[in-house]
RNA sequence: GGUCGCUUAGCUCAGUUGGUUAGAGCAUCCCGUUGACAUCGGGAAGGUCGGUGGUUCAAGUCCACCAGCGACCACCA
């Protein structure tokens, strides 16, 4: 043995040896034990956040020196959003983007795209010496999945648990699609807010005061498809105006004054425009009291064809525009330019998100959601930290119906099809046979264009909200279908993820599986989805423990981000300390609110144990060398004191620890083998019986020898890669703590 | 604005049901190197446990209020 313990001379070596003596796959014998792995985006690579993967890791070369037959099912994750967003990145340093595509080639290309970036990450994790079983990996595009997405959308489609409607949604016009709540990003900043006075009709009776109301806003630039004006009919100083009629100052339009008790009074004037089709109390406002809906902004981004002349502008043009336009009729009062305000961004690209009305799928989530609410309060899935448990619960309650379609071509297509025949309204965007983009109603369409070409140009189908559709895997026979566009949430796919990755016969052994790690961040996009589905379709909870870490941060707390300029590769720590370093300065330490703090000091430190681990391992065995024969006991009664004294302390630290990580108190159970190990026994225990050992007392070694490698067998899951070498110099290459329990 | 959480050594955090001199890692200082390990060993310094008040024989631990910080959710025309 060196000196030193050499990661590099070793990690490949016993990585091989595992996998290839078949210890990723689950023993035949044994109470099974399975996690599943929370699927990593298939294009990514490794950050640190997945560094926390080695909790699952942990936990299942713990079950597995435990003798259970523990299975660890890897898997990766197509990312819907995500992925294009990234491929759409790509694209444009090309001077493209993905509006010069037909549907299925861009689908295509991101495929290929995924294809040569994926895998990176199962390099790192074998780094990190992850015990998965890499033959069973699951991808959440692999055939049996989109079978069972598929029947489960018609399951929900045939009892009624999925509609589709117009609805008010949050549209990124950058990235062509609506987004959930949880997506859309609130971020405080300040704009101009505009006083803009509202002309009164000639006949009304208020003229005679000033001749104009004024109403504070925003946004000026949709102002001309606005229709009413509203006021609190609480509000003291408004309430008159209810009834009275004043002129739209765009357009000269006859608006009607009305009360709707959403309006705050102290806000502004007290005076408020409606604007419905493009915000969400508006609409609500509107369809409450059956006002017109009028659309001012295309999905594009601009003012569509209402807005006369400022028709085809970007929304920041318009607004200047209509400003311009406003201080030209003398129509502007004030302008408030440190009014500061919440807007909506997306969370991709960050850009402002506009309120818009388009059709939706939706899942009904009312019972769902009741019966995951139910499973949770009665502790079928365990929360650790504990707090989280009531994270879930008040979120599940708050949840409204699931918006499941996205207008994003990477992911699992929703499979509905529209007859051209009955939806002859349905507005079709498509590129002709010389790639340009053509758009409008497929019945007008089909005039000038053959069928195949439209289908196989197709870019985007809106079909009317009361549109008729088929629900089928594959395209329906008899008459000409175009298929919905919109593809799944990413969440509805790998929302089932634990439904998708078992065997069929595994559904008797391993389900619910037993442990689920992952970030806190999504525990409400994910883990609410999984439970969710698999009550609704396997009738029990899909795991019975849900373990969470929250952000990485630095050595000062401070999160993670390139923008601070403070993000440490997992990697090049692996290459500098060992992977055992980084392991252990992942768990070392780790808060209670699961913040897990990752710097170089750390992974020094861990570096440093590991070591000596080593050498402690190294001292016991060269000291073999000079024993002398077995006499059965200690040479002096000194020595079996102290022999006596340290197997109690070892077995109360057992004990604690078997507590622990039953318990998922993953820091403490390793600071308690940490502490023993260095503090307990290297400080005191060989130095005590070292005289003895040295002199030959190979009763006093033989004790040691015993005590370090049963230490070893808990600080395995923690720092797999020192201690099976240090167990592989003591009994033979063919050796490993892993399986040292069937020996 | 709502809900929850946090505040203990220079930094990041432990402190189990209230019970002797409040702990760890890193950082700092001093001493030590011929046999396991300098990626080490021995030692030291450093905390009126955010503030105020209360309960108690006893409070870092329980209660109230205050201050600061954070997370999530919601709203913002």
């Amino acid at each position: 043995m060196d000196t030193r313990f050499d990661p590099f001379l070793w990690e490949t070596k016993l990585y091989t040896k595992w996998e290839q003596s078949g210890l990723f796959r689950a023993p035949l014998t044994g109470k099974p034990y399975t996690i599943l792995m929370p699927p990593p985006n298939a294009n990514a690579s490794l950050h640190a956040g997945h560094g926390m993967y080695t909790v699952d890791d942990i936990m299942i070369r713990y079950k597995r020196i435990k003798g259970f037959s523990a299975l660890w099912i890897p898997g990766m994750d197509h990312a819907g959003l995500e992925t294009q967003f990234v491929y759409e990145k790509h694209l444009a340093k090309e001077g493209k983007s993905r509006m010069d595509f037909d549907r299925k080639t861009l689908y295509n290309n991101i495929a290929t795209f995924v294809r040569e970036n994926s895998g990176l990450i199962y390099d790192q994790f074998r780094r990190l010496g992850f015990m998965a079983d890499w033959n069973r990996s699951v991808f959440t595009l692999d055939p049996h999945v989109l079978t069972r997405v598929f029947e489960t959308f018609k399951k929900m489609e045939q009892e009624g648990l999925v509609y589709r409607d117009n609805y008010m949604v949050n549209y990124c016009t950058h990235c062509g699609t609506s987004l959930a709540e949880l997506e859309v990003q609130h971020e405080t900043r300040i704009d101009p807010l505009y006083y803009i006075r509202y002309p009164l009709r000639k006949a009304s009776p208020l003229q005679d005061k000033t001749g104009y109301i004024v109403v504070a806003t925003v946004r000026p630039e949709p102002i001309f498809v606005d229709t009413h004006v509203a006021v609190n009919p609480k509000d003291k100083k408004n309430k008159h105006l209810i009834g009275t009629i004043v002129l739209n100052p765009l357009t000269d339009t006859p608006m009607e004054i009305i009360g709707d008790s959403y309006v705050d009074p102290d806000f502004g004037t007290g005076v408020v425009k409606l604007t419905p089709a493009h915000d969400q109390n508006d609409f609500t406002v509107a369809k409450k009291l059956g006002l017109p809906i009028v659309r001012a902004i295309t999905l594009q981004g601009r003012i569509d064809q209402n807005g006369g002349a400022y028709a085809g502008m970007t929304v920041k043009k318009a607004r200047a525009a209509v400003v311009e336009e406003l201080k030209r009729k003398d129509l502007i009062e004030k302008i408030d330019t440190n009014y500061e305000h919440a807007v909506t961004v997306c969370y991709k690209c960050k850009r402002d998100l506009e309120p818009m009305i388009i059709p939706n799928w939706y899942i009904k989530v009312e019972s769902l959601k009741k019966s995951a609410i139910v499973a949770i309060q009665k502790d079928a899935v365990q929360f650790h930290p504990k707090k989280y448990k009531r994270h879930i619960l008040q979120w599940l309650r708050a949840m409204h119906d699931w918006p499941i379609s996205r207008q994003n071509a990477w992911g699992i297509r929703i499979p509905v099809w529209y007859s051209v025949d009955d939806n002859p309204h349905m507005h079709v965007v498509f590129l002709d046979s010389k790639g340009n983009s053509v758009q409008g109603e497929i019945h007008t369409l089909l005039k000038k264009h053959s069928f195949d070409t439209i289908e196989t140009g197709l870019q985007r189908v809106s079909p009317p909200n009361d549109a008729t559709y088929v629900v089928s895997h594959n395209k329906p026979e008899g008459t000409q279908y175009l298929q919905e566009t919109d593809t799944f949430d990413t969440w509805f796919s790998s929302g089932q993820w634990p439904l998708v990755t078992l065997r069929e016969d595994e559904y008797q052994t391993r389900f619910p599986t037993d442990m689920m790690g992952t970030l806190a961040d999504i525990l409400n996009f994910w883990v609410s989805r999984m439970i969710m589905f698999s009550l609704y379709l396997q009738h029990t909870v899909p795991f019975k423990h849900v373990y969470l870490w929250s952000m990485v941060a630095d050595s000062k707390g401070q999160k993670m981000s390139k923008s601070k300029g403070n993000v440490l590769n997992p990697i090049q720590l692996v290459d500098q300390y060992g992977a055992d370093a980084f392991r252990a300065s992942l768990i070392f330490g780790l808060s209670q609110g699961g913040k897990v703090i990752l710097a170089d000091e750390k992974v020094r430190a861990m570096r440093n144990f590991a070591n000596k681990v080593w050498n402690i391992g190294r001292f016991i065995l060269l000291q073999k060398s000079h024993s002398v024969p077995l006499s059965g006991t200690p040479r002096d009664k000194q020595s079996e004191k102290i022999i006596k004294k340290m197997n109690t302390e070892y077995e109360a630290l057992e004990k604690k620890y078997e507590k622990n990580m039953e318990a998922f108190k993953l820091s403490p159970a390793f600071n308690g083998v940490y502490d023993f190990l260095w503090h307990r026994f290297a400080d005191v225990y060989i130095e005590q019986l070292k005289k003895a050992v040295l002199a030959g007392d190979e009763e006093a070694r033989l004790a040691l020898e015993k005590t370090y490698m049963a230490a070893a067998r808990l600080l395995h899951p923690f720092m797999p890669f020192v201690t099976d070498a240090v167990y592989e110099s003591y009994y033979g290459v063919d050796t490993s703590i892993i399986s040292s329990n069937q020996t």
